[in-house]
DNA sequence: TTTGGATAGTTGTATAAACAACTATATGTC
DNA sequence: GACATATAGTTGTTTATACAACTATCCAAA
């Protein structure tokens, strides 16, 4: 038997991850309320985008946690909304280099605004150390599993 | 304009639940070696029933954070398992009651201990008290968005 | 230079979530 | 009792995720 650490609400909520949902719900709310033709997940690409253009398909996985074919259909979606393009790389025909177009470069204003006005909203009447605490208490979880 | 609250990194993590995430497919995997033909989603319906058995499906979306549609689905796959029963209601014939199965009752001990189990390796070396504080944050940003 | 293993990406299939539109049943009001 | 409205559940469609199997390219060792 492994302990009695946890109280089965606990438990539930931490595997089911509640709060981010909550989060990701109510920003993608915000993105359809301002027309935004985008996806939480879209958004979540681009945002490593912003950070760093021209990147492959790979370090995208990397990047975002999620699988190769994952990446692979959104970036197939993304650019069917014009907001990306894949580059096939020229010293490694095996990568994909994946460039913001002009359209998505101006998205990423108004994204970010939205996306903290979600997080204020989610946190609002939280401590900042208590912001602190959770937010590593989220980071050791996902290096004991990653 | 909302402040300045969030730097890039935490904004991320905590939008995209990367430790919610990453416990979810830890717990999947669990269940594959294990043998177990189910699905992380399948067991959170799984985990209310046990606490309640034979309430309605509304009742399950109100207590899984699911819409109808989803819920429906669930049952479907769950129905097609042979893990719940749905029984139309006598007293109001809109309502399924969906009952566990015997084979749905002699899952319980063994999935909770996996989940015990994964979320003693996602904890490992974080103390109780941030434990709780997180937990109390994240109880606070579901309420707040809810 | 060939060959075999590793890496980057794609495709097929199953499950799941969100949203809209739908059916069936219940209920309150006239 | 009839009708409007609300509630419970289903179905259709799109997007996303996981896993397995696949193709194409690269690279290193024989």
């Amino acid at each position: 038997m492994s302990n009695n650490q946890f109280k089965r609400g606990e438990l539930y909520s931490f595997i089911t991850g509640k709060a981010s949902t909550a989060i990701a719900r109510r920003l993608q709310k915000k993105f359809n309320a301002a027309n935004l033709n985008l996806t939480i997940e879209q958004w979540s690409v681009l945002y490593h985008l912003w950070k760093q253009d021209g990147i492959s398909q790979q370090e995208l996985c990397n990047a975002s946690f999620r699988d190769k074919p994952s990446i692979t259909r959104l970036v197939d979606n993304l650019e069917k909304l014009q907001l990306v393009k894949r580059v096939s790389s020229e010293s490694d025909r095996r990568m994909n280099l994946i460039y913001l177009t002009k359209q998505a470069l101006k998205l990423q204003d108004q994204t970010m605004e939205l996306a903290n006005e979600t997080l204020n909203e989610a946190l609002e009447g939280v401590s900042p150390d208590r912001i602190d605490v959770c937010r590593e208490v989220l980071q050791i979880v996902y290096d004991n599993l990653k």
